[in-house]
DNA sequence: CTGAAAGCGCTTACAG
DNA sequence: CTGAAAGCGCTTACAG
């Protein structure tokens, strides 16, 4: 159906080896000789095919893309980012999403796909150790994306500062009880730090832990009842809204993981009458698309220059098979709009 | 590094024909022979080589989605409905952002991807007669979604059909002076409609076009400053609005091609004085995640499944080689929250 | 600088 | 039901 590596070489009357050099720029081809076989290749159409250099060049060409959902802003920004960078090169990009394959254990025991990938990009976490070390037994390149894992490159923005930032801005407008919606363990009991400290690094366990380092730098006793888990989307952020509007003691303040979250609390906290951020202050972190739209206080980062860093990083790893591991931060910034005020005296106790 | 086909031939005592028999179901292999080298795969975790297998078997088995830009709302569900099909099968899924390659006539010129796919998802078009004729050439299956194209399989909403909708709420409020937000050719001129008519299909035309026949329906000629030409995201509908904000007489309703545009628009009337509905209805198309938190009428739609459609068309082409061509159309339906009301004296003429 | 040849790990007629 | 063999279209030592 397509030209193939013979058709060039029979027309630019030289050997399949010495096509196969040319077209790829290696050394020890007559500039003249190559000249032709560019041309020939032209003229054909030729483009090598790729199942046949895999399999002859011992390499996938192929990465991974692993995020907790496609579907998600963040995750879509992410993706957008990897696929300008390796778009127009000859290494395909998969996506994954953990929605669809149900957690990532269950995504390394597809083997038939983590064996024949030369590279895996993992967003957010939670990712342990043991599962690190199937994918390095696989011989695959991993980087994560999100949050930083010792040993493991990667890139991420410092999700504790971020979140640290956000306390501070509240802190400082005068706020004490500040709330927390994002990704707490359901059951944390009395032992919220202790439990997070041992579990591997996560995008969610690094914000609450920046949230309750934020508190304790501000003198502040975190109250449990303020920690309120939840989805990391604009419904979860209702939801968890409404729980707090539940409390007996609303808090003046909240942090929430993610602008998703903030957003959907916002809209729960004005349809109850709440006046933001005359009666509630609220601080999102993402600096989503919408969010300028609906004046949110945000901690922004720029996630798709992210996920262009993070192809960089593994694309590096791969070509120059660098041994360093490289941890990249990602700047972040307070954008302050219109969310964030000083408390009201009702809330304070 | 891994197990070849060979080694689980001799674990298991039997030719490597017979082991590629038996691993992928084929019919003549004796059920104890089956079990016999489906244990000897398992001890030795083996999986056949893509590359191999791909190039063996003369099947690429890749298919391509692509889209404006993976990193809209819309195109990152479609992209998580088409991974959710594909995931688990052995056929690549490969991603691809017009916005990274330049448009879809520098896409197609990328013949070394398109020379080497079997499948390719298109979304929104436009895509011209002569660009489905080269997938075609290529020996590619094609597949839209989100427009429908003469000739070819696809998968959409009746786009047309969701606006006429949205125009006749508003009419049904008693709305006139209605204007559309969304993807209108710049120099319009006069010819408007005729324009449209001539041009290839696309989501954009296809929706202008409902918006028109919804007009017409209702008796009301389109004025051509209500036709605002807009990029499809928040930031496009906050544009729009302040040029409809500075228009002597403005609408009293809009109608937006997406929600992210209907969103832009809807906060900078507010901010510009404007109640929502009470002085300006907005309805968008989508029923976007943050739309019911927002209190969006809209007319909704499930890009998820739509993606998740037109994997399975593709797939069942691929697979069946079923000559004929698939029209799927997937659900809308109105969903009337909070932005749209009867228009307010003020804005009628 | 160039070519002949082996080999990558499979699948698929073709025999039996 | 099973196996020996050819072949998919490249890349890579190895000679020259």
């Amino acid at each position: 159906v397509s030209a193939t590596i013979e058709d060039v070489a029979r027309r630019a009357s030289v050997s399949v080896a010495t096509v196969s050099r040319a077209l790829r720029g290696l050394p020890n081809v007559a500039p003249s000789t190559r000249d032709r076989v560019v041309g020939a290749a032209r003229e054909l159409q030729y483009v090598a095919d790729p199942a046949a250099s895999r399999l002859a060049g011992r390499r996938a060409l192929r990465v991974g893309l692993l995020v907790p959902d496609l579907g998600s802003w963040y995750h879509a920004q992410l993706l957008t980012g990897v696929e300008g960078v390796l778009a127009g090169g000859d290494c395909d990009l998969l996506p994954f999403s953990l929605a669809s394959t149900g957690g990532i254990e269950r995504f390394l025991d597809a083997w038939p796909f983590l064996k024949r990938v030369d590279g895996l990009i993992v967003a957010d976490g939670p990712i342990e150790d043991a599962q690190v070390e199937r994918v390095a037994d696989a011989g695959v390149a991993l980087v994560t994306a999100g949050v930083l894992i010792d040993e493991t490159p990667g890139l991420a923005i410092d999700n504790a500062a971020a979140v640290r930032r956000a306390v501070s801005h509240l802190v400082g407008l005068g706020h004490r009880r500040i709330a927390w919606l994002g990704g707490v363990r359901p059951a944390f009991g009395g032992r919220v730090a202790s439990e997070l400290v041992t579990a591997s690094p996560s995008v969610g366990s690094e914000r609450f832990r920046g949230f309750l380092d934020g508190l304790a730098a501000a003198g502040v006793v975190p109250e449990p009842r303020l920690l309120v888990p939840t989805e990391a989307s604009f419904d979860g952020g209702a939801d968890a809204m409404h729980r707090l509007l539940a409390l007996a003691e609303p808090p003046t303040a909240v942090v929430a993981h993610c602008d998703p979250i903030a957003i959907g609390a916002m809209q729960v906290a004005r349809d109850a009458g709440l006046a933001v951020p005359g009666g509630l202050s609220i601080v999102g972190i993402d600096d989503h698309d919408v969010s300028a739209h609906v004046g949110l206080t945000t901690i922004a980062q720029d996630p798709v220059s992210q996920g262009a860093g993070a192809a960089r990083i593994l694309v590096d790893y791969l070509t120059e098979g660098s041994a360093e591991v490289v941890h990249e931060i990602a700047p972040v910034r307070l954008v302050v709009r219109r969310t964030t005020g000083i408390p009201s005296a009702r809330g304070v106790p």
